[in-house]
DNA sequence: TAGCAATGTCAACAAGGCTGACATAAAATG
DNA sequence: CATTTTATGTCAGCCTTGTTGACATTGCTA
């Protein structure tokens, strides 16, 4: 599967030499580096009995006020019944309101609430300042950078939800 | 904390200004492309009844060949009940051989059998397939860069041991 | 009106984390 | 030599978060 030598370049751009250890390398360093990445939020979201799917759950939620189920369960790629345990105690505790659709009554709209909202704060708030210093380590190019290696190592589908959530913000 | 608006120069670099908003692509980025990075080993492992926990010690026993379990449970940082289970269905596999020690009795030293070596191969090889293909579409100093964003956002201690590893590949 | 879509829910199961407790063998230490 | 510590394994039980399958409700749509 392609010796690590080469073949001919892609894209008009340099041929890049990569070998199996820098590959190696590359990898490890996602691995451990997507720890680091969970770790802080990890932490504030145990104290309250939550895990990682509430955060996610959360995430899009504040990042796409008003979205409805379904959306949501496209980004995540989990089965309704596995977001729904979630969505449930989210709502049990006051953190996401479900609203009926207008338009189209049998969807639901999530919103976070004013407390929900506070919690989203408080775990982005450490997942930036993580990213941020991160970033500005790395130094000036960095950003770009890795976002494009990232973008590019997404599957094609999760790729385009992606771009879509960047480009219009919703 | 580093109030996004700047303040110094730090490492004596260019100031970055990071908004909010290029931070949050940032963390949805890598939450997308880890599914991608893990994907296709999934489905390997998928079809042998294993699963990412299998993958990941397959990997760093690879990787360190004889290393103890201890040694395993450091790199991992799940329990030693955790890591059993899973290296327990791998020794009685035989995908895995564990080796009392010599100088000290009571360490086990584990390696790959060939069974082993063909899956880790086999896994590897297509990880590493779509880690080049980012690589390349994201062109030259995307490695250095890509590898720096995510030592820095490693927990200092991982970082240590990420470096040990990538220092002299044991 | 018939059928499809969006959602919720119940039940059951699996992977892979976790804690606690206990056992064994071997090394290390006083 | 006696004691303690270390490395490992194992049993039992719990939690989160994924999965599938089945079924009900409501409301849109053809």
């Amino acid at each position: 599967m392609a010796e690590g030598h080469g073949g001919t370049p892609q894209h008009g751009e340099t041929l890049l030499f990569l070998t199996d250890e820098q590959l190696r390398k590359g990898i490890e360093a996602f691995f451990f580096a997507y720890k680091g990445f969970t770790a802080d939020p990890d932490r504030i979201l145990e104290a309250r009995g939550y895990g990682r799917a509430h955060h996610r759950a959360i995430h899009f939620i504040h990042r796409s006020h008003g979205t409805t189920v379904n959306n949501l369960l496209a980004i995540l790629g989990v089965t309704k019944q596995s977001l729904n345990r979630v969505l449930r105690t989210l709502i049990e505790d006051g953190l996401v309101e479900s609203r009926v659709g207008t338009r189209d009554k049998r969807e639901r709209h999530l919103y976070l609430t004013e407390d929900g909202q506070a919690l989203e704060q408080e775990l982005s708030a450490v997942q930036q300042a993580r990213v941020r210093d991160a970033f500005r380590a790395a130094g000036p190019g960095a950003v770009a950078g890795f976002r494009n290696v990232l973008e590019a190592m997404m599957d094609p589908e999760m790729r385009r939800r992606y771009q879509r959530l960047t480009e219009n913000g919703r």
